[in-house]
DNA sequence: CTCCCTTACGAAGGCCGTAACGATT
DNA sequence: AATCGTTACGGCCTTCGTAAGGGAG
């Protein structure tokens, strides 16, 4: 007999907020991000909204002039990178599989 | 003037399907895996077909038993558990920076 | 017959874009 | 007036769950 009662890692986060709060921190604005992630001011906007509510504490501080980061967000900045740099990763693994796949296939023929 | 033309990390992958990834490869099967998750088999199938399709590569083997790590699955695995690694973390930073405001608040009063 | 995953389909919910708003320079 | 972010709203699209399908022991 077997049980498992629940399993989860990421309380509902999307690296699509993820994303987008690297974005902004990049570029500096919602509207700028938005642009380069080809999506709406709201989008992006929304996003972020959503992200603090699952993390719970706001990410940036809305000033006049535009948003910035908050402390907890500076803190969160690192893993944020960390969380992408690793998706990267992955996508590099599948790249060389698929290339070293390709050599075995063209040395059997 | 400035110009940005696109900026993408993910290619659209969500942590719920790479969460969807590590709960298959951890218990072994989608039936345990959508009732560790709260889910249907379904879902946790479609899930996996996703991810499979954003990176271009089956990630599980399918046998009449149920499925199984492939190759390149295998070489994700640890890219995966790295992202996940990465949102705790960012996780628990977030708690303690709520703590150290906790008490700076405290000690305010 | 049972187990496991996939496909089909209807329904619910989420996310987007446009538009309008409030605040600041 | 212009910039920037948020709120409101209608619509689409995605994802879900239930149910049915198909292969293997």
């Amino acid at each position: 007999m077997e049980l498992i009662i629940a399993i989860s890692y990421t309380d509902g986060m999307e690296l699509s907020e993820i994303e987008a709060f690297m974005t902004i921190q990049l570029v500096g604005s919602c509207t700028k991000a938005a642009e380069a992630m080809h999506l709406s001011q709201p989008a992006i906007s929304r996003r972020i909204e959503l992200l603090e509510r699952k993390l719970g504490v706001p990410l940036f501080e809305r000033l006049s002039s535009g948003i910035r980061l908050s402390e907890v967000g500076r803190a969160f900045l690192p893993h944020a990178r960390q969380v992408l740099a690793a998706i990267e990763d992955g996508h590099a693994v599948r790249l060389l599989i698929e290339k070293l796949r390709d050599e075995q296939d063209r040395q059997e023929i």
